[in-house]
DNA sequence: TAGATTGTTAATCGATTAACAATC
DNA sequence: TAGATTGTTAATCGATTAACAATC
């Protein structure tokens, strides 16, 4: 099913998509035009029907009896990925994230710009963070925002100020927020949560439990 | 309930007593010594059920008609997530991630110690990538893992080869892995992913779907 | 004791998977 | 046409939430 009436979209589906697109192009690579959910599935050790129910929220991209063509499916995960536009994005906060984030040219080669790093220390405006990019004051966020056309701002900043600043983001008209404050962000526009912290915290947990855990299969 | 035959706890707790924690140190701040489901449930946007049953994943923490004693309830947290206990780390991959982390000095402040950063470039092994942290050859791994007592490897190095390091992880000795490569790794120790990239393109999927539904409510 | 709040069971909700008619 | 594989409906599974007896 399908249709302009309102759709509710599992969470899970959209990391699932960028999974099927990185495939689909290493099928390309491979030469190999069509493909079925089953091939698809496998490669990606999920079931084929899920692979199928992703897809069916967003459209009929198969053909019965025959699969998918690799270059349509693309095409159209491209599209509702938005994966060939450019996104800006401004960083906030000119810590060790942001300057790491500043440096990973793996960003730019899928499409993300970083336009704008800001800070409220002016011992660190004006500082050159990476190749081309001085550090701003947070004080221009507005005007900068509009002038470099930002779409994405990133919160690089500690946990207390993490909202104020996700505030002054939405207000200066960012569609949507990269957090990596470890604090939940409140906001009308999406935001999506890094917390590398929490995610060690996670690991420690699994590490106890198995190894606490005797009966466990 | 409770006991020594298996049970199975939903993937989403363990973040989730993440919060309890960080949240029941800000009570302990503010000299609140008993808190109730209710309260804890409020300050973190949950229901209160939510919060009684991932606790009574792991014992009675409670007293009924009272609440929970704050500081038994981080003591007890403390020992579920291994809060208290130092875990030393090991980064694989000495380019921007893994030289980011090796700065990022709000992991230390959390019991996470980095002991060691590998790479397989001898262009960068011997160079000092942080304080008092020199890049080691990767060939090296196996040894400095015994000695240093490496409990958590870091995948910091590109996609095509994140699996065969995961692999040699596992084998070195390490009981957990902290994965930054768009890949899903697969291993028999607990790995945790964290995907940037994958993160901002749910960012951009996100906006576009709220810009482009009209009736969504 | 009366009031409050837990721990746990049952009901609900959401996501995944299986099954199958439609159709290439 | 016969075989294959989709798109979609129905069944299952897993996680959250509500309800309530137990008890501080």
């Amino acid at each position: 099913m399908r249709g302009g009436n309102v759709m509710k979209i599992p969470k899970p589906v959209s990391k699932r998509l960028s999974m099927y697109y990185r495939c689909l192009e290493k099928l390309k690579d491979e030469g190999i035009d069509v493909v079925s959910s089953k091939e698809l599935a496998e490669r990606l050790d999920i079931k084929p029907s899920q692979v199928r129910k992703d897809l069916s929220y967003f459209g009929e991209f198969g053909k019965r009896g025959v699969g998918y063509h690799v270059d349509f499916l693309i095409e159209n995960l491209e599209k509702i990925l938005g994966i060939k536009e450019e996104w800006n994005i401004a960083i906030i906060g000119a810590g060790n994230i942001g300057r790491a984030l500043s440096n990973y040219v793996g960003l730019r080669e899928k499409g993300f710009k970083i336009v704008a790093v800001f800070d409220k220390d002016d011992g660190k405006v004006g500082k050159e963070i990476a190749e081309g990019i001085k550090v701003l004051h947070i004080k221009d966020l507005d005007r900068v925002v509009k002038e470099k056309n930002v779409k994405i701002g990133i919160i690089a900043v500690p946990a207390n100020v993490a909202q104020e600043v996700a505030e002054a983001l939405e207000k200066a008209g960012v569609s949507g927020i990269l957090n990596f404050a470890p604090i939940k962000i409140k906001a009308s526009i999406p935001v999506e949560e890094v917390d590398i912290s929490s995610s060690l915290r996670t690991l420690t947990f699994e590490i106890i439990r198995k190894h606490s855990t005797k009966g466990k299969k």
